[in-house]
DNA sequence: TGATAATGATAGTAATACTATTATTTTTGT
DNA sequence: ACAAAAATAATAGTATTACTATCATTATCA
């Protein structure tokens, strides 16, 4: 047992999120430049926004220079789209570490809701990355990744196949429960994207949503779910 | 009868959306310039996407200058804001119009869901508008319009009121069917945001939705909502 | 017709989003 | 331990962006 714990602690602090070598021009899982282009890029955009935000500024923060930065990242744009996909690459990790085992689909697909529902905390594997700022940066700017004119492009070059993997695997776990329901993928990515967005509206809209201190995302979004599909038993 | 028709183009002739005067700094509905700006400007970022555009190339599309244009507009994001606002604002016209003598409450928000999913149209009654290029902007940019650091104090000020005003509409809408359900403002707003998400996927991730030629969000979403709902009779 | 408002023309500025070159430091293979 | 290679830093430069300011010209309408 004692053997089995450090083999299970190998290889979770040997874990690295695997991503697309085309959204990066270094790895920058592989120096420390790199870590730290990383790690602060997250503050930083948290701190001022996407918009405001310029490898300029950030390399003030780390003592660095703007063309070391841009040996690693093409652009700002590519930083933003790596930063989701490590936030998509994490999630799916943790989903199925999650939800492996789990037999009943029903209880799995609970977990797997609850897994991409409920506030984040800290992941003390990675320890480069703050997973609870990340996770507000996912909420306020990873749809700018997507809303481009360059979309179609980079999606044929793979720029959101972890995002789209996470969808398959609900979309099966859902097939699972109910394969008479219609539109799983539509449910699936209204589940994925409204998530996040009652986030945003909990905290800056929200009179427009029920989410709040009493009332959590998960619950909304479990509810919202398993009222689309048959043949599950209550409440768990 | 013919006296009831020309009030009745009298009044949908002279339709003007009503915008909170704080998004812009000149009324662009109050001049043909201003119009023009308005005009050309959905072309142009529906065109070059929201990044690439700026006033300097929408001032050479429309033969004028960069200056004219900041008269009416602050900034580009002040004019997203300002499209956004004139979408919503005209869907809610719309949507009043079509739903307003319906006395069934289901029937009544069958109604409403199709106004807000169904393809745009063509507007005729607003002519420097192309409705369904605005569309197409509000699919892929008006995320945009509250994505950024600014959101609360412009959300003091109003410039997201219409958006807010419509989904109180709908809030009331479910509300009248099913008093009981527990997250009435959170199914609005998931729905709107959605709505507008499912339209982007089926354009540029059609592997994650199911919506596509055979099944129209429409379907997708009045669906999605009614399975919330009790008290509904089946299908219309 | 004369004043006023709207638009156009032009110029200027700080910041952005890069690219290029060269110098220095760190890493590494033998 | 040392040379070669790789990584990073320093510096400079460019076109474009996102404005602001000023002044000239052209419509409007009282």
């Amino acid at each position: 047992m004692c053997a089995k714990f450090s083999e299970m602690e190998r290889l979770l602090t040997n874990l690295k999120v695997n991503i697309n070598s085309k959204i990066y021009l270094k790895d920058p899982q592989s120096s420390d430049l790199g870590k730290r282009i990383v790690e602060n890029s997250i503050l930083l955009i948290d701190k001022i926004g996407f918009e405001q935000f310029t490898f300029r500024k950030l390399s003030k923060e780390i003592n660095s220079t703007e063309s070391s930065i841009y040996r690693y990242f093409e652009n700002k744009h590519k930083l933003l789209v790596y930063l989701s996909s490590w936030y998509w690459g994490w999630l799916e990790y943790r989903l199925v570490f999650a939800t492996n085992s789990i037999e009943n689909p029903e209880q799995k697909l609970r977990k797997a809701l609850e897994i991409i529902t409920q506030p984040v905390e800290q992941d003390m594997h990675f320890d480069h990355i703050n997973e609870v700022i990340l996770h507000k940066i996912v909420v306020s700017e990873s749809s700018k990744s997507f809303l481009t004119k360059e979309v179609d492009q980079e999606n044929k070059e793979g720029f959101f196949s972890i995002y789209k993997r996470l969808a398959y695997r609900l979309t099966e776990m859902i097939e699972e429960i109910d394969s008479s329901y219609s539109h799983p993928k539509s449910l699936v990515s209204i589940v994925l994207e409204g998530t996040l967005h009652q986030h945003f509206l909990r905290e800056h809209f929200p009179t427009i949503t029920n989410c709040n201190q009493r009332h959590s995302v998960t619950e909304f979004i479990t509810n919202l779910v398993f009222n689309n599909l048959k043949e599950h038993h209550g409440s768990k």
